[in-house]
DNA sequence: GCGAATTTTTAGGCGTGCCTAAAAATTCAA
DNA sequence: TTGAATTTTTAGGCACGCCTAAAAATTCGC
């Protein structure tokens, strides 16, 4: 017994966090747009060539968690549903403490979160989850799935699909662009701000007013123009 | 631009997680044995075969990490120091941070931090390393080198080279074994506990005296047994 | 409905970090 | 000091996750 047993090492780095990036990445395009996520739409999506993610596909679906036939768009099976709401739940509890309790600001936290959510122990989620207090949604509104795997799920408008003068609560702005968020928040809008459609173009974008928080639904408001990116990336409460 | 540049991405797992814990468990057997670190022992102590230190031993020569000479032991370079204080910086802040504010007791917390130490922010590790209010030592009385690289290094005995009759204060109880850790804490002994050396035995261990909080020089004690292994990863502090 | 454009898959490679087996160097011991 | 034992290195492979280029399938537009 010269040299210890070297099994077990073999497969070490963290555990299969590029499977799990591609789980997020198609329960997040069903989650949102109910368009199914072709290859080439996953492929552009996660920065990978269209080849890579034939090969994870593959892989995926030999593992149960995709459901995957050649030439056909990729759902998720049960089991891969369940594995992406996991992977989604780590990553806003994530996002929800940074800014809860270390001091980050909200167009921070995504990239820390990102990596975070693929080598946090259960044992540490749980810690997380529990000092918080079971929040159910993070920083940007989005709802975080129960350890149970259930979403809440409130019906939202996304402002791209509002008419001019609909009104309501922003009540969940994605999280994917860090420079918008941060536009968003010099502008005062985030989670729960109060907005109304003034005018919207299809090339140009949208502007709205942001009601003072004083006077929701006064006229009051500054105006602020959105761009048309940015009003496919919040969505507003159904009106009443 | 019907697909965006996919530059960037290549090497995206966790860093160099891997040449970081080679320079960190270089820089182990420099900290605490002095002996040099061979290939083999270096192999044994990571779990890997001879031929991937070799291997890693070339790539980070070659980074300007380590001296790295065929036939011979390695060691760090400057950088290579500064480097592997880096991660153990992190790896004990991390610990520390469990402990105080997870709810971890200090047995639990080496698997977590060994996975977290790779992958944390410096941004998060200093807002850690803030709330914590710049710890000095961790939960196993590690001293947790500075964010300038120095490192308090306090002397200490080992308590497999110390006499019978000697006693003193535990400093320091290394964090690499925790079934160690778990029977130690069970026995009352931890950082701060004071013990006396009661009988030495080349190949059975020792014996020691654990002083009651209340009344640390008294004879009166429990008797607990440390086998030969544990007594090299308990350190006390010189006698006065 | 059929060729052109697009999407997707296949084929072949690359770097990382690990392995085993065999060769070379070093160290030990009689 | 010299042959045996041990240590270290070299050589050749493997799985992963990504790539580019080329081939195949599908979809689109006239």
């Amino acid at each position: 017994m010269s040299i210890p047993d070297q099994v077990a090492r073999r497969t070490q780095p963290n555990a299969d966090s590029a499977a799990e990036d591609y789980l997020k990445t198609i329960y997040h395009h069903t989650e949102w747009q109910s368009a199914p996520v072709t290859p080439s739409v996953l492929a552009a999506t996660m920065g990978v060539a269209p080849s890579s993610v034939t090969e994870m596909a593959k892989k995926l679906s030999a593992a149960g968690l995709v459901n995957y036939e050649p030439y056909k768009p990729l759902t998720l099976t049960p089991e891969g549903t369940a594995r992406a709401r996991g992977v989604i739940r780590r990553h806003r509890l994530i996002e929800t403490w940074l800014v809860d309790e270390m001091g980050y600001d909200w167009h921070e936290v995504h990239d820390e979160a990102e990596v975070l959510e693929h080598s946090i122990s259960d044992r540490l989620l749980d810690a997380i989850d529990t000092r918080l207090g079971h929040p159910t949604r993070d920083p940007h509104g989005d709802p975080i799935p129960a350890a149970d795997g259930s979403v809440e799920n409130s019906p939202a408008l996304l402002l791209s699909q509002a008419a001019v003068g609909t009104s309501g609560m922003v009540v969940r702005i994605s999280d994917r662009d860090p420079s918008l968020l941060l536009s968003l928040a010099a502008a005062g809008i985030r989670p729960s701000t109060t907005l109304s459609v003034v005018s919207r173009d299809a090339g140009a974008g949208f502007i709205v007013r942001v009601a003072l928080a004083s006077d929701a639904d006064a006229d009051t408001g500054p105006l602020v123009p959105v761009s048309a990116s940015g009003s496919s990336s919040i969505w507003i409460s159904a009106p009443a």
